[in-house]
DNA sequence: TCAATCCGTATC
DNA sequence: ATACGGATTGAC
């Protein structure tokens, strides 16, 4: 096989494809399929795949050597190779920058390390040898679903005992409010690796990545599997990869960065609240976790399971479509589950207790905190992140400017409008300070660490934590105490929580985006699943309009039926996910430069243009999801024909952008 | 007629 | 991106 097929890493869309060179005889055992070479190409010297090895070459003219062999590693899995192929295609992208999110930069030290030494790191210890024919008998032996808490969803049990037999099982699960889904994700991942298979999981942060950790390591024991995340560094992250490479361990866990883990045998990938926007990669092709895990399940014929508290819109079309099977509980197991929960829409009243002289609260959600404090339980305040938007306060007299309705902080979107309340989203209009009576606004910075400062006077003598941007709290104690978080950043609490207070209905009503609704009850959901039972006394108190649809779906505790009515709307509207949507982005002639140049599909509608940041325009593009692939491909061809002609200025093109306006 | 330059195209 | 070849242009 004299021949190597070689994937430059050269980020220009007109060079996508495989070129031909031939290999030294010194390196005819070594420069294997998947390791990494040096080759020279157009007169330099670049780094490029060797995808593969031929006996000839189709090309006519004449193959130079590749330069060099970078190691004898073959880092890039055949099943990985296809993946990337796949995924460069559905997001119009090239094969060489998917490559580059998927096999993180080598780190010469650590590949040296001795191989059969993982114990050497916390992440990893030794295996037994992956031997394919005594895997199965272990398998009968412990068959893991008889006694675990998938048993409270009707589906669970069979869920896990198709991964147990390496069957391609699908799943949306809609976790039960306050449930381990940590212990239910390494239960599912235990189950595949017991059939013999290895499994992938993708989380959005660090602090549900350590969850998911803590759970692998007491299902499978240690060294069954590594974490894989961008945050671990250069080392430690090529040490993690090249562990699952090896076939060392058979599950890899991770953020984003683990979606292109090469694992051997899949027979699981699996995604933690997919909703996240943390999962969308931000480098091109902007790939999003879900998307390619769902793809590597297909082409590796694995199971997939997608979760959460909420239910994207994305996820109810894999079960209307019939592609996954959602796994719920029944509606009596959900409510006896359930916090009690309370819009404090139609209740003006802000608290006027004798002992609440400095609350800031709605009455509802005062009453709601004290009544777990005195029952010695915790209470969580979700508020909203801070950062784009400065609150503002009076001009005059500097009395900081609240909400006539929920005595949240007001804030202004932009210059024009007028303000809006942070908490329940409400427009305050005409607004004249209550203390002096004056009527014009300025900015002034009122971060979490004030509120804090403010619940901690409502309730005196009630210590205060706060788990934000800067610190992340991923656990408390029990008893009386106040928790002030941002979303993303709720920590559990040992027992639940007794209350849970919801001001963060900012988004839902403000922000002009799409997925504004489903974003918000995510948020909600993800806070509200912390609290204890009704029962126990779970108490959850959102500072929105009782009437609005995200609200009821959190009230029924149903984020199934509010993701069905979500993907109806879309369907009706024509957005994705019913449709398939890319956007061209950049200085209006390329984008009409590019569009020109391409040949979209007959079906496909152009959008636009909407202006974007600093002089650049967008348009979207509208298919049906049929279409999909010859959007993508139109795309991509087009960048290629304005890379080839070296079109000066750039054009950014976007599969299933994040945000559409 | 030849060389310098431009433009388009291939890059293995 | 860079290199090269063929076409083009301008000067002798």
């Amino acid at each position: 096989m004299p021949v190597a097929r070689v994937c430059v890493d050269i980020p220009l869309a007109h060079l996508d494809r495989p070129f031909d060179y031939l290999v030294p005889a010194e390196l005819g055992d070594t420069a294997q399929p998947g390791t990494r070479v040096r080759v020279r190409f157009a007169g330099q010297l670049v780094d490029g795949w060797l995808l593969d090895r031929a006996a000839a070459s189709d090309h006519g003219g004449r193959l130079t050597y590749l330069d060099r062999l970078v190691s004898p590693e073959p880092v890039l899995a055949p099943e990985i190779l296809r993946l990337a192929r796949a995924v460069a295609d559905r997001y119009a992208g090239s094969l060489a920058d998917v490559l580059r999110l998927a096999v993180p930069p080598r780190h010469a030290r650590v590949e040296r390390e001795p191989a059969a030494d993982p114990a050497a790191t916390s992440d990893a210890a030794s295996l037994p040898a992956a031997s394919t024919d005594a895997v199965p008998l272990r398998a009968a032996a412990t068959d893991p679903s008889p006694d675990t808490g998938w048993r409270d969803y009707p589906a669970g049990p069979g869920f896990l005992r198709a991964l147990t037999a390496g069957r391609p099982a699908r799943a949306v699960y809609s976790a039960l409010p306050g449930a381990d889904w940590a212990a239910r994700y390494a239960e599912a991942i235990a189950a595949t690796v017991h059939g013999g298979r290895g499994a992938v999981a993708v989380v959005a942060d660090a602090r549900d990545l350590d969850r998911l950790d803590a759970a692998l390591t007491a299902a499978l024991g240690p060294g069954r599997h590594v974490c894989l995340s961008a945050a671990l560094g250069p080392a430690r992250r090529y040490r993690a990869f090249l562990a699952a490479r090896r076939g060392t361990v058979p599950v890899v866990v991770g953020t984003r960065a683990a979606m292109f883990a090469p694992v051997d045998r899949l027979g699981l990938v699996a995604i933690w609240d997919d909703g996240d926007d943390l999962h969308a990669e931000p480098r091109a092709p902007y790939p999003h976790a879900r998307e390619v895990l769902l793809t590597r399940a297909q082409l590796a014929e694995a199971g997939a399971l997608v979760g959460g508290w909420s239910r994207s819109a994305e996820a109810q079309l894999l079960v209307e479509t019939g592609w996954a099977k959602e796994i719920v509980a029944a509606r009596e197991t959900v409510r006896a589950r359930t916090p009690a929960v309370t819009p404090t829409g139609d209740d003006p009243q802000l608290a006027r207790d004798p002992g609440a002289a400095t609350a800031r609260l709605p009455s509802l959600a005062w009453t709601a905190a004290r009544t777990a404090l005195a029952a010695d339980t915790p209470v969580l305040v979700q508020v909203p992140r801070r950062g784009y938007l400065p609150s503002i306060s009076c001009a005059d007299c500097r009395t900081p400017a609240r909400c006539p309705h929920c005595a949240g902080p007001l804030a202004l979107g932009s210059a024009q409008a007028p303000p809006a309340c942070r908490w329940c989203g409400r427009v305050a209009a005409a607004y004249v300070c209550p203390h002096c009576s004056g009527r014009r606004l300025r900015a002034a910075v009122t971060g979490a660490r004030r509120t804090a400062e403010e619940l901690g006077r409502a309730f005196p003598g009630v210590p205060v934590r706060t788990s934000g941007r800067d610190e992340v709290l991923s656990q408390v104690p029990a008893g009386a105490h106040l928790v002030v978080a941002t979303p993303g950043a709720e920590p559990g609490a040992d027992g639940g929580f007794g209350a849970v207070l919801l001001l963060d209905a900012w988004a839902l009503l403000t922000r002009a985006d799409l997925r504004a609704g489903e974003e918000t009850l995510r948020r909600w959901l993800n806070a509200a699943a912390l609290a204890r039972p009704a029962a126990a006394g779970g108490r959850v108190v959102v500072v929105a309009d009782g009437a609005l649809v995200p609200v009821q779906a959190l009230l029924r505790w149903d984020p199934a039926w509010f993701a069905a009515r979500e993907l109806a709307e879309r369907r009706e509207l024509g957005f994705p996910p019913a449709v398939r949507m890319a956007s061209v982005t950049g200085s209006a002639a390329a984008v009409a430069d590019l569009l020109d140049a391409a040949r979209l599909p007959d079906a496909a509608e152009l959008l636009g243009p909407v202006p974007a940041d600093s002089d650049r325009e967008r348009m979207l593009i509208r298919v049906p999801r049929s279409r999909a692939g010859a959007l993508a491909s139109a795309l991509h061809s087009a960048a290629g024909v304005r890379t080839a002609r070296k079109a000066a200025e750039p054009v950014r093109v976007q599969v299933d952008p994040l945000a559409l306006f």
